[in-house]
Formats: structure tokens, sequence, C-alpha cells
DNA sequence: AATGGCCTGGTG
DNA sequence: CACCAGGCCATT
């Protein structure tokens, strides 16, 4: 569920409280953060508690980065840890609810807990992490003026697939996830199962403009907390008090009063209004 | 392009 | 008790 302004609240959070800091020691308490679990519960990469420790140890944040949904903390000696929370993965300079699986000691007493629910969350070390396949593959953050109606207009020809797929397509856009496409769909008033190659260009320059608009509300919100998010600090984002169309099947649209309607597609739900996004 | 698997708390 | 959400990768 972190998309990328989730992803982005929380790398400002550690941004602030992490920078210049020494990692002392650590613990590894589930392995599969490091290795990833693949088809069949196989590990998708080798990697053992002591060669990651070995890696890590005494190294110096000198930054904190963000590719689409990936959180990156780099340090000074070019090396990186790569961060992927999926649905229910936190990073937390303070302890919550659930036991950390990876935990982090700073030279100043700081901590940086690492948790996850499920077990889909992973870390990954990495030499020259912009060069690693999962952050090559990342098509344009949905930020700037990268994500333009020209752009959307290049990666939408000649394709038939709905808009509301191609859109979580994390190689076409990163970062975007189903919050936020919805939000974006209702905004610029397209249906989610509109296809994507015969969308008219003046409607796409305004989705580009939807599209950012929503993510820079949300990162301003500091995001939307209505499962499990919080902030590296604990506390809830409040972009759930704004959204308009997201969680919102069966609830009148606020737009033409419409009642909003959830479809599925390729196994994702997808809520919009019926009457006012065509 | 569509489907299944990964995992587990929450819902029907 | 079965089943689903959610992001992403692998397989079809």
């Amino acid at each position: 569920m972190p998309e990328l302004p989730e992803v982005e609240t929380i790398r400002r959070d550690l941004e602030t409280i992490l920078l210049e800091r020494t990692i002392q020691s650590l613990q590894v308490k589930d392995l599969s953060v490091l290795t990833g679990i693949g088809p069949k519960g196989q590990p998708r990469r080798r990697i053992s508690a002591p060669q990651f420790k070995s890696k890590i140890l005494g190294k110096t944040v000198q930054k904190f980065d963000r590719r689409g949904k990936y959180l990156i903390m780099e340090f000074s000696d070019g090396t990186a840890l790569v961060f992927h929370l999926r649905i229910t993965g936190q990073l937390l300079v303070a302890p919550l609810n659930y036991p950390e699986r990876i935990r982090f000691d700073f030279d100043e007493g700081q901590r940086l807990y690492f948790t996850d629910r499920r077990r889909f969350g992973e870390v990954i070390f990495s030499e020259n992490w912009k060069a690693l396949p999962e952050i090559v593959s990342l098509g344009v953050e949905p930020i700037n003026e990268a994500l333009s109606g020209e752009y959307l207009k290049s990666i939408f020809r000649g394709r038939s697939a709905p808009i509301h797929s191609i859109l979580l397509n994390q190689k076409l856009v990163s970062g975007l996830g189903n919050i936020y496409v919805t939000e974006a769909l209702f905004q610029a008033g397209l249906r989610p199962k509109r296809p994507c190659g015969k969308i008219p260009f003046s409607k796409l320059s305004e989705l580009s403009q939807s599209i950012r608009q929503v993510i820079a509300d949300s990162i301003e919100h500091r995001g939307y907390s209505m499962n499990t998010y919080v902030d590296a600090m604990g506390k809830k984002g409040r972009s759930q008090l704004f959204s308009k169309a997201y969680g919102k099947d069966g609830l009148p649209c606020p737009r033409c009063g419409a009642t909003f309607k959830r479809i599925v597609l390729a196994g994702r739900g997808a809520v919009f209004c019926p009457r006012c996004q065509e």
C-alpha cells in the first residue's frame, strides 16, 4: 500500500534523523527480508545474515533517495540499501505494534526498524543501486514535467489495455498504485476500463496534470493511512481524509451524486463513477 | 496481456 | 471456514 507519496514522506523523515549517522550494529530477525520470497516460497537471492552485516556495519549514511516505490539509503562509499515496503512494510525510528524483522543501531543511539506484518517487503544491498534491474526498468517519475501529455501519448500508443492497468505498470510510470491511479482517473474524468490507445491528446494532457496533482497533494498530506501505513515516526498521514474515489465503492460521487461502482481489472479493484467518468 | 504465487490480517 | 487485498515477479 505504500505508494510514491508514502515512500517520499518516509524518505524525508529519515533524512532529518539519520543523515551522517553510522551503523554500529544490526539484528536480522527474518532472513527472508534479505533474500526475498519467490515462487514456491524459494529465496530469490542468496545472502546470509553475517554476509549482510559485514557489508553494512560501520557505514555512514550520506543520502536518502527514492525511485518509484523504492527507498534508497546511500552510504558514503557509494554502496546502498534499497528498501521496498510492498504492502505492509514499515520503516520506523520508533518501535511500533509488531516486532521488527531488521533493526539498525546508529552511533548516536538512533534506531531504524524495518517491520512487515506480511512478508513481501525486501531490503537489497547493492554496490551500484542505480544499475539494479528493478531500478533500471522503472518508468518516469510522476512528480514533474517528465510525466507530460506527450509522454502518456507515447506509452499509450498502440495499446488497447485498460488505462487503469497501464498506469499501474511500474515500467511505464513508477510509483503509482491503486490509490492514486483511482484518484487521478476520477479527477480526469476517465473510466478505468477505457482503452488507453484511443484517448484524445487533450484528455491525456489533463490526465498528466491530475496525476501530478494527486501525488503532490498526498505528499503534502503525508500519505494515505487507512490501513497500515505510518510515517517514520509512527504517525498516520491524512490523505485518506481527502480521497474522492478510492475506497468509496457504493457511496455517492461528490461531483455528480451517482453511486460509485467497483470492477476488477487484472486482478485489482478499480472504483469509478459510472456517470462522470468516461 | 492475463493469471498465479508470495503472506497474513481481516471480512463474508 | 473460505477467500480476498495489495505490489511485483514469473509463467502462460
